[in-house]
DNA sequence: GCAATACTGGACTTTTTGGTACAGATTCCC
DNA sequence: GGGAATCTGTACCAAAAAGTCCAGTATTGC
């Protein structure tokens, strides 16, 4: 269970454009240099953010990406699984099938409700993360106790 | 965000493993024919969990392998990260280094910190499970409910 | 002792992911 | 309208993960 480097790199170019004044664009070759990413790379991590709906980019010569809409209302689990997909997507099933029995709702099943339990709860911390929040942690407090704060309705595991 | 093959995969030899008779030894190819998985990958698989320390080998004309400890005994957190590592080990912070800022306390660390809050989301729920927990599913009792009931003293998220 | 059945370990091949290159299209500014 | 600066898309190369192969060692049973 491991992190892509487009999610590690991916977030930290969204929020590079978190930081930029609102209304401001930022180019290419200026994201590569405050993260020290390669150009390309970025051009590659930002095309996939705009499929995803949360950068917009501008053209010609004073253009560059923005974010879509405030960091306040991006969330960031849905950013991450932009990046890098979900650890338990639609299809995961049809994958592997055991030997015993199929795929109903039974033996090899008990693993996939393991990444299902997992993968809700992930959903359930990152679901209440914005990048907005992140800027915020920046600024001084931490994330972890900012999420604290935010989930004082107490988080289940399921 | 992805599980890996290995981790898929190894966590079905334990539970394999873990439904044999108490005592009993499973070869490389019963439980390759079990979970339809190639011999030679069942091999390396029991291998890594052999140096967790997770099944125990025996050689020989009569040999296999076995759990080393009883299913209640091994935790699934643990055995995942013998398969597959964990989200945020030790040296991530090395491999990537933003230009504004070094990797101190700032800046790109509010990235990490979003992987350290997964990261501690998914080892509150995995190290409760055990791969007992596993069979219990399976004779009908589902795992998010009994991880529900395991949790009763409420998951926080940090 | 000898043959059959196991595990063991390293090297190799295949597949997937990560990263790069380059030609093309769009917009701005003069 | 022309040129400079920008994004866009496809194809290509490199690195890592997944999976396979094979020669070697250990143990059992006859």
């Amino acid at each position: 269970m491991k992190l892509s480097a487009q999610e590690e790199y991916g977030l930290r170019c969204m929020l590079t454009l978190a930081r930029a004044e609102p209304g401001a664009s930022l180019t290419i070759p200026q994201i590569a240099e405050i993260e020290r990413i390669s150009g390309p790379n970025v051009a590659k991590l930002l095309r996939a953010l705009k499929r995803g709906g949360y950068v917009v980019a501008l053209r010609g010569q004073s253009g560059g990406y923005a974010l879509a809409r405030k960091a306040g209302e991006i969330n960031v689990g849905e950013v991450l699984a932009c990046l890098g997909g979900r650890i338990f997507d639609a299809g995961f099933c049809g994958r592997h099938s055991s030997a015993t029995r199929g795929c109903g709702h039974n033996s090899d099943c008990s693993v996939r409700s393991v990444w299902r339990l997992v993968q809700s709860a992930v959903d359930d911390v990152l679901s209440r993360l914005t990048l907005a929040d992140l800027l915020v942690e920046e600024a001084g407090v931490s994330v972890p106790e900012r999420a604290r704060r935010l989930s004082l309705p107490i988080v289940q595991v399921s």
